[in-house]
DNA sequence: GACAACTGTGTCCTACGGATACTGTTTCCG
DNA sequence: CGGAAACAGTATCCGTAGGACACAGTTGTC
């Protein structure tokens, strides 16, 4: 299940990146690695992930499971294929509203958390080391070209970028089930049942707080950015001191 | 995979939380699920969670398959007691340095880092909406005792434990080969190829910056406490105002 | 027109999670 | 004290998964 050499990774690159070669002589291809990563995308949106198996993907194309071997060469490849066909091509840099860093990559955390509510699990499939695609890519200079105006280092912008996204990550993918938003319906009898032991939490139970709709991704944001702002108004001021 | 329902959701939960009758009739059982979860644990600490199937588990604890099924109803039933052994008890708020909210937090995060890192699977398994076991429910009421001194709304508070979390799961699982710790050297290869249409990563690629050996944990975080603070800060001197 | 290259198919294999029926053991109760 | 119920572990079977491989049919090239 996780490639874990080069020559899979060489093989993904080679996929997503167009360099797989086009051959000339056998008879044309009916199939195309568009369509099938379509299919598959359509199917994971409808059904889940877990429904997205090499029969079904060629079931719902009217053709055999090894074709599609023919156009991707495991199923490794066939998610990296959709995750790059889902993420979709990012937005311009003067497509974001505001000419400062900070309204620019809070639009480029929206737009990603409205890309990946429509694909909901991409955040499942895009952890941990992987090659991204040239669209995924794009994401990830959009927002290098964003924070490039902040001033900090290389490695604290890509973290920051890194950090957002997984921000929009655990934003999402929570259960909608229960009085609170932070626990479900389950955890939240189990929490009085043990109110010895969980007395914080348990007592958190009865507040009458409005719960964000977002799970506090616009709290978790405006946090974030507030510190980013703070170390930058640091810096620039020991720099004039 | 993922379970769907609510009696699926209750088994789990008498599972995790000791609600099990034990019967008194029969023979008395030879295994029990503290070993069949340590086995499980181990195997997947030393070959990835790819490695943890019912099969082999058994096979580590010289019994068949099935004979697991006797303590688990399913493999998601042992991935959940998986998760609160290998998470383990929290410590307590007298364990953890300082007496104010934030380098309690810190600590916090640092030794759910730890905890993480020598079980680097558990990442892939705590996401997504599920019952938590009494251990890791133990580690989020630390977090929701440390954090009630901030004075933050309760979702506030939640949604930044879960944030805290978030960010330890978005600071691990990198891979390590490359010049920078943002991008493996398959990534940086193709994107010398394509400097025109990336060239704000490009650019980055030659930086010489220190490259941080924890992935900018310690950024992310100081960059979301020192956000905190200011939030904090602000809110008193609305409240004196 | 032969041949090489290619696409899509059919068949087969291994491994997985799990259901079910079974054998053997323990304990309760009449 | 002895049978019967309740249980533990086993053996066998099933459906589905990803994938290897050999094949039939189609297409371009020499």
């Amino acid at each position: 299940m996780v490639t874990d050499s080069d020559t899979t990774a060489d093989g993904t690159i080679q996929l997503l990146w167009g360099l797989r070669e086009g051959p000339t002589r056998g008879p044309k291809p009916v199939l195309s690695l568009e369509r099938i990563a379509q299919a598959a995308v359509d199917l994971a949106d409808a059904e889940g992930l877990a429904a997205v198996s090499m029969q079904r993907v060629a079931a719902d194309l009217d053709f055999t499971k090894m074709s599609l071997y023919r156009y991707v060469t495991g199923k490794d490849e066939l998610v990296a294929a959709m995750i790059d066909l889902a993420v979709g091509e990012p937005p311009t840099l003067d497509e974001l509203p505001g000419t400062t860093w900070r309204p620019r990559i809070e639009a480029w955390v929206r737009l990603l958390a409205q890309t990946w509510e429509a694909h909901p699990w991409l955040p499942w499939v895009t952890m941990g080391d992987r090659v991204m695609g040239p669209k995924e890519t794009g994401w990830t200079e959009l927002s290098a070209a964003i924070l490039a105006e902040t001033g900090l280092t290389v490695p604290e912008r890509m973290s920051l970028a890194r950090m957002l996204g997984g921000h929009v990550r655990a934003t999402m993918s929570v259960s909608t089930a229960g009085t609170q938003p932070w626990v479900n319906r389950h955890q939240a009898a189990l929490l009085r049942e043990h109110a010895d032991r969980f007395p914080t939490l348990r007592s958190m139970l009865d507040g009458d707080a409005a719960p964000p709709p977002d799970y506090g991704r616009d709290f978790g944001l405006r946090v974030i950015l507030d510190g980013v702002e703070l170390l930058i108004a640091e810096r620039s001021g020991r720099h004039r001191a």
